[in-house]
DNA sequence: CTAAAACCTGACACTGACGTCAGAGGCAAC
DNA sequence: GTTGCCTCTGACGTCAGTGTCAGGTTTTAG
């Protein structure tokens, strides 16, 4: 497989790939991707929207490819696993903050109320942030 | 509450806290910070954590700040917690992923076995991989 | 009053993943 | 041949958040 249709399988632009292969994150032979080249672009794909770098996808793509895993790839491994869990933790509490509000909303424009003291952020006063939401523009 | 202060309290930097009076997401008076700007210093730091651009934390702040939304506003908290959701999603499933590696080579080394067969990534071969990643360095 | 500390403005640098463009080559069908 | 598509190399641009530095002003301490 040559990289367009490589770039078409997997809806990866042909500059990424190049991309990727200039990180040793995808290793050509003459021009040429083997099969599993698509899989594996998936896999850089999901560890790069996991907030990984290149550099430490590198470091860990042996032990995603093989089921052998060395203790040092094993540290590192359980690391990333860390911090992805820590990542979900905050985007969780992110993301409950934010249906706190929708739901909230959901109710006062059911009953027609208005509620401008039940603030998630105490102590601010409307003006401070209408003012600089209007001079923004 | 002068911005070295409120640099120390929230344990951000000034020159981020500049920007963000910048963006218009810290509005400061006379060079003073009401108390409530740790508070919002704190959710600021949230949101860019959960991938938010300052130009979408500007928008949907007043909805965080007051309980009051407008209809728009709702869509934008909507589409933003919809995307969470599967950054969440996602994420999840690369942790299970990584997850899957870990036990699986602890269970291995237990045991003293080794397996490369047992792949997540089907489909190749050692060499290729292998010899890529000595070239990297 | 003076010196130090904090602050402001403005600008440029950097990172990382990728877009984009130019120029050059390869390989097919006509 | 040559037309056309795909590829490669190389370079420069982008974006957002932040670091950093220079030079000037304000606030605070003594």
């Amino acid at each position: 497989m040559r990289i367009g249709e490589l770039a078409r399988r997997t809806g990866v632009s042909v500059r990424s790939l190049r991309y990727y292969e200039e990180q040793h994150l995808l290793p050509a032979v003459r021009r040429q991707y083997p099969e599993s080249a698509v899989g594996r672009v998936e896999l850089i794909q999901q560890l790069y929207a996991a907030g990984l770098s290149s550099k430490t996808i590198l470091g860990i793509m042996p032990s995603m490819v093989m089921g052998e895993v060395t203790p040092m790839l094993l540290d590192r491994l359980t690391d990333e696993r860390d911090r992805i869990d820590q990542q979900i933790a905050g985007l969780t509490s992110t993301r409950d903050r934010l249906d706190a509000i929708i739901s909230a909303s959901h109710d006062l424009m059911s009953r027609g109320e208005r509620c401008t003291t039940h603030c998630l952020l105490p102590g601010e006063h409307l003006n401070d942030l209408c003012s600089s939401v209007e001079t923004a523009k």
